[in-house]
DNA sequence: GCAACCTTTATGATATATCATAGTCTTTGC
DNA sequence: GCAAAGACTATGATATATCATAAAGGTTGC
């Protein structure tokens, strides 16, 4: 039966793409993991949001985003300075070396997709993309 | 571009397939992690397998099995005898305990799948099948 | 038989995932 | 304005992911 497979196939072709993408980061001597690097590619763009608003752009816990905002934070990477508002919140931006260590990842990144994607027509990408957004909705918990 | 976000939506997908199948689990007061299903289930049907095969076939780290594996023992569901002509080894065998919850979960898996892919047809997955597979393999280390 | 090598397992360190909850601050209803 | 409700962040507990390595056992060459 297929379906019994399917999700073993989706697993582990995300697990290879996470696994081979940090390896070729850590390969060029860049300290950041690819989690840190979306929540900080999401900073560059919006500097305004909460935990929850982050989490939910990069698809994780607001736990998971608070532990890595504080890992961020303390290599320098990201600044957090209270808002005068709202005393539970913090203004995040991207540091220097935030920037220095973003455009240095970003080639990489795309040969890595590039490698991931190797003999996958843009044709076939567009017939699997509505399909794994049904599966995410089929398993929303509203849904 | 699609190739940009394809990761995104396979990252999503399995995701949210992975928090509904544990949420399911934990509803029909079942103590058992989806990771720890799978081991399981795989232990099953080979009962002579190192941790590193075990690894192999639920594609994680060997680490990670050794964990999962001193979890299954710790709750009773398997049982781990010193095998004689091995000193490192031990003959792993699932328990009583452990027959009786993956007999649980079963059909709770079948719902669960059943439910992530409503709507999508077998020829769908039978086009999305070897995409993933390519995947997999472009980002296989040896290649 | 022994040394070198290989296999297998266990574990330390660090990062992330998840749930639950505590603590703090803000907003809303009245 | 105050109390209740809600929003936001931090953190404890546990599980998993990953790399590296230690520890122990097995195999091979000689």
């Amino acid at each position: 039966m297929l379906s019994s497979i399917v999700f073993y196939a989706l697993d582990k072709a995300i697990r290879s793409y996470r696994r081979m993408a940090q390896a070729n980061i850590d390969r060029a001597g860049l300290d950041i993991t690819v989690d840190q690097w979306l929540v900080l590619r999401v900073l560059l763009e919006h500097d305004d949001l909460t935990q929850h608003d982050i989490a939910e752009r990069v698809f994780k816990d607001q736990a998971s985003v608070a532990r890595i905002l504080a890992l961020l934070t303390r290599r320098g990477l990201l600044s957090a300075i209270p808002l005068p508002h709202d005393g539970r919140r913090t203004q995040l931006r991207v540091t220097e070396a935030g920037h220095r260590i973003l455009e240095a990842v970003q080639p990489i990144i795309l040969q890595n997709r590039a490698k991931a994607l190797a003999g996958i027509s843009e044709e076939e990408l567009a017939l699997m993309r509505p399909l794994l957004d049904r599966i995410a909705l089929n398993c929303a918990p509203t849904s």
